[in-house]
DNA sequence: TCGTATGATTTGAT
DNA sequence: ATCAAATCATACGA
């Protein structure tokens, strides 16, 4: 990229002199004392000090400066002249809304902490964003984020550094040449248009970049994986221990993305999908059933005795609600031991009963006013 | 390559 | 907002 330090010559007079002798003779001198003025700005101040003060006092200053100021009559419309253009540019403006509605712009000066500012857009992975709240999205996010603000910094400081050696240089200048406020505002006003297009690039760079992640993220998406062992266990065994009121509560779906290493709306897909699943081919699932209500049943025997509580809060205390009371551990045991007898149920009765009917539906677990013992509510919030 | 399993998305209802 | 249901798209094993 195009570093905007340049070398501090931005005021470049014009060539003057070279029509110079304009109606009266101005003397084998003039051109030599207004080349030194030119040369002053090349010189270092120190060097030139005594020389300006000698121009100073030259007999011909007044005479001088009358030709100056006629030279920059012509000067100043020119200026206006390339000051004219750029209205507030479209482009600029929808890759300011772009970048402000991925989060990577800040409203206005926020201070620090991007990311929380990032995560705060989305709470706990709210709606908006379902399925990009996946933390290496944030990750990458987040560092494009601190990418663009320390580069745009560089640039406003970079931007103001050279604005105000411009600004003295004209302050400057002016003890030997006029030099109107108006000038230097309109000098000023080059040097941003001029390095307005430093940050346009970044802007344009930072939105190319969030697209990509964007895209690939969505591709990563798409090429779904399967749940890690853990994963599909740890929420199998909830729905199989839950099997009379398999809604998990917000709680116990947090509960399980942490066990599982997934997401919260993960284990909501997960749960959708296992419980729409279960209903149509429940046959299907009883060996698995049978395989995890075994399981969570030695669980509970082991976990009772030292008189304990099993490890997973939002499970632990499970009992149910529903037409079948009978979650958690224990019931897990008590259906282990139904399920072995009654396996393919005639009519109701053990699991496929259960769900043939139907679920409860949802609601239950977020209150149970009357206090239900069984809400799922209750097994995470207790 | 094909069939099945499975995670994600969409749609419509509450 | 959450759910059921349908559907899509990919992973995976035979």
């Amino acid at each position: 990229m195009d570093s905007p330090q340049r070398p501090p010559r931005p005021a470049p007079p014009p060539p003057a002199p070279r029509r110079s002798p304009p109606g009266p003779p101005p003397g084998s001198s003039t051109g030599d004392v207004l080349q030194q003025i030119m040369a002053i700005t090349d010189q270092s101040l120190d060097e030139a000090q005594a020389r300006k003060h000698a121009l100073n006092c030259h007999r011909m200053k007044p005479a001088l400066f009358s030709v100056l100021c006629e030279i920059k009559e012509k000067t100043v419309s020119s200026i206006r002249g390339i000051q004219e253009e750029g209205p507030p540019d479209a482009q600029l403006l929808r890759l300011d809304n772009m970048l402000l509605a991925e989060g990577v712009s800040r409203p206005k000066k926020q201070g620090r902490g991007a990311v929380a500012a990032a995560s705060a857009a989305a709470p706990g992975g709210r709606p908006s964003d379902r399925g990009l709240e996946h933390s290496g999205y944030r990750a990458k996010l987040s560092q494009i984020q601190q990418l663009y603000h320390s580069e745009l910094e560089k640039y406003e400081q970079a931007c103001r550094e050279f604005t105000r050696h411009v600004t003295s240089l004209l302050q400057e200048q002016s003890r030997v040449r006029p030099v109107s406020p108006m000038e230097i505002a309109h000098m000023v006003g080059a040097i941003h248009s001029k390095f307005s297009s430093i940050p346009m690039q970044l802007k344009q760079s930072t939105c190319e970049a969030v697209m990509t992640l964007r895209a690939r993220f969505l591709d990563a998406r798409r090429k779904r994986q399967n749940f890690s062992k853990q994963a599909t266990e740890v929420l199998n065994e909830y729905f199989y221990s839950h099997l009379s009121n398999p809604y998990p509560s917000e709680e116990a779906k947090e509960e399980l993305a942490r066990r599982g290493g997934i997401s919260v709306s993960q284990v909501s897909n997960w749960f959708g999908n296992k419980r729409i699943r279960y209903k149509k081919n429940m046959r299907k699932f009883q060996e698995e059933a049978t395989i995890y209500t075994a399981k969570t049943a030695v669980d509970a025997t082991e976990v009772r005795g030292p008189g304990r509580q099993a490890s997973c809060p939002s499970m632990s205390h499970s009992s149910s609600s529903g037409p079948f009371p009978l979650t958690g551990p224990r019931d897990a045991l008590v259906r282990l031991q139904t399920l072995a007898c009654l396996q393919p149920t005639p009519r109701g009765g053990g699991l496929l009963a259960q769900a043939r009917g139907g679920w409860p539906g949802k609601q239950m677990p977020t209150a149970s006013p009357t206090g239900n013992p069984g809400s799922v509510t209750s097994d995470a919030s207790n």
